[in-house]
DNA sequence: TCTAGCTATAGGTAAAAACTAGACCACTAG
DNA sequence: CTAGTGGTCTAGTTTTTACCTATAGCTAGA
């Protein structure tokens, strides 16, 4: 019994959800489901009934919740004995949709674990919040913009696909294509300017609101598609292929208003994270599948 | 931070030692040190000083000590929410013969007062039990082993003796004396091995089989008698010597099988039972009668 | 009956904590 | 002065734990 297994207590209390305690707690549900049944068979008692639609407290529960708390707070208050003047900060962080999951909570975790007394809210992208995950296109003069990673735009098509014999291809050999469109996308703009340029045109055979449906339609054979690398991440129905003459590419990261100041070491962590995300998931040249 | 880090804190803090706090503790050395360390990085503040002889807290560490101690029990204190009204702990303890009668006692005293539901029978050597209060040398691989106190080994002669002159003597000094030989003796192997070993005898005028028996024949001026040094506690017909050149002593305490395991809550109890031990019959150098 | 949403389990990977061995330092005894 | 002792720290290795992905199984509602 240890102080990580109350937290998630908590965090399964307060949600009445494992899978809603995961998201909150940043972590993946089985780990959540492991840890409360190691607390349960330490303690001796089941703290939740589980339900199709969620858990709910047994009695043992409710009566441990109070202590957890109690032990929890003890525990910060402990912490803070000693690191004088700590402002507990409370931040909200919108996202900016279809970005890459994982990524984002890679990001979230090392603030988390970093910056002590940081609490971060998750807001809808159309309220307004401290910080917003969004691509640098979308930062404004306004804006300070934090770079994190880079995500680029590949050509997916299925894995019999004839463009498949080239390594990488050229814009020009997408041109009267079956293509899939897929708004909004953030590129679009600079896709449709280039293929004009150059006089090209592509056969739209869908247009679609995700990318999920985007691959399912290219991996069925309807046509090909343009997306950003990381979101085919985990998909073996698919075959992807950079451009060679053109960098179709997005920059992602952290905005915030100029006028909103933050403390120096949560920029500085901001960079930090920066820098495990590139050891973490190195650079990637589009996988040849 | 973390639970185990804490636990580590105390011991070291109590023990003032990162050795001695690791033997308490049931790991190596290393990993107290890297622990202890690991905590004071995440405080930010040093909490214990090194020297040679040990280490020594700082006043953050005295300052963090209790919250320390308050938190660890509270933990404990959670997890017998549900399992200590339901399991009333009865075991059996066995006694080797010639131990102290009075430390023992203390050491079940403090068992039965801090370990709520706790019965306990003592049963005879002979018969397995699942505890059994013995010296260190007599605990097998199988066994866990706790000890409680160190029983050094004096020489006994009469008051007026001659070597009553000396405040401490040399094994040599002991050569061709009238002895008084007791067996069982826990470390009757050690003694003789070191008696060859410098090519020394005894005249051995007796040979009895208890200490009271031993000391009795001692003030009679039958001879000088090797025993474990409070024995002879409230003997005032006996003068005691320490052997300078060699240190002969038992370390006694509780065994048990590995296999067999018991609540965290009583394993706390029996080292807590050790310290008040230190504290009740402070590490009394062998009194000079 | 099918699907959607939730929890549980299995298997593999990565991070944390443990151990061993040995360095270094201060003190003590010869 | 030197060897030995008792203590902490560091480096490298092994073991344990926590985590993730993938998937199975269950239940409720369409």
């Amino acid at each position: 019994m240890d102080i990580r297994s109350l937290r998630y207590f908590i965090a399964v209390y307060e949600e009445r959800s494992l899978s809603a305690a995961a998201k909150r707690c940043f972590v993946a549900q089985p780990s959540i489901s492991t840890t409360i049944a190691q607390l349960e068979d330490d303690l001796g008692t089941k703290l939740f009934l589980r339900h199709s639609k969620g858990v709910s407290p047994t009695d043992s529960g409710s009566q441990l919740y109070p202590h957890a708390c109690k032990m929890v707070s003890d525990l910060s208050a402990m912490r803070s004995l000693f690191t004088d003047t700590l402002t507990p900060l409370a931040l909200s962080i919108s996202l900016t949709p279809f970005l890459s999951g994982a990524l984002i909570s890679q990001v979230i975790k090392t603030m988390l674990d970093e910056v002590s007394g940081l609490t971060l809210k998750l807001v809808d992208e159309s309220e307004s919040a401290d910080l917003r995950f969004t691509c640098q296109r979308y930062a404004t003069d306004e804006d300070v913009f934090y770079p994190l990673w880079e995500d680029d735009y590949v050509i997916a098509m299925p894995l019999d696909h004839w463009l498949a014999d080239f390594a990488s291809l050229s814009i020009k050999q997408i041109d009267k294509q079956p293509f899939i469109s897929r708004t909004p996308c953030d590129i679009l703009e600079s896709w449709n300017y280039l293929m004009q340029k150059q006089e090209l045109t592509t056969d739209v055979r869908a247009q679609v609101k995700t990318e999920e449906y985007a691959l399912d339609l290219v991996a069925a054979g309807l046509g090909i598609s343009l997306i950003p690398e990381h979101s085919a991440r985990g998909r073996s129905d698919l075959c992807l292929r950079p451009l060679n003459d053109v960098k179709l590419k997005r920059v992602v990261g952290l905005a915030h208003k100029k006028e909103r100041s933050f403390p120096a070491h949560l920029i500085n962590t901001i960079l930090t994270a920066k820098q495990q995300l590139l050891v973490n998931n190195p650079p990637s040249d589009t996988r040849l599948t």
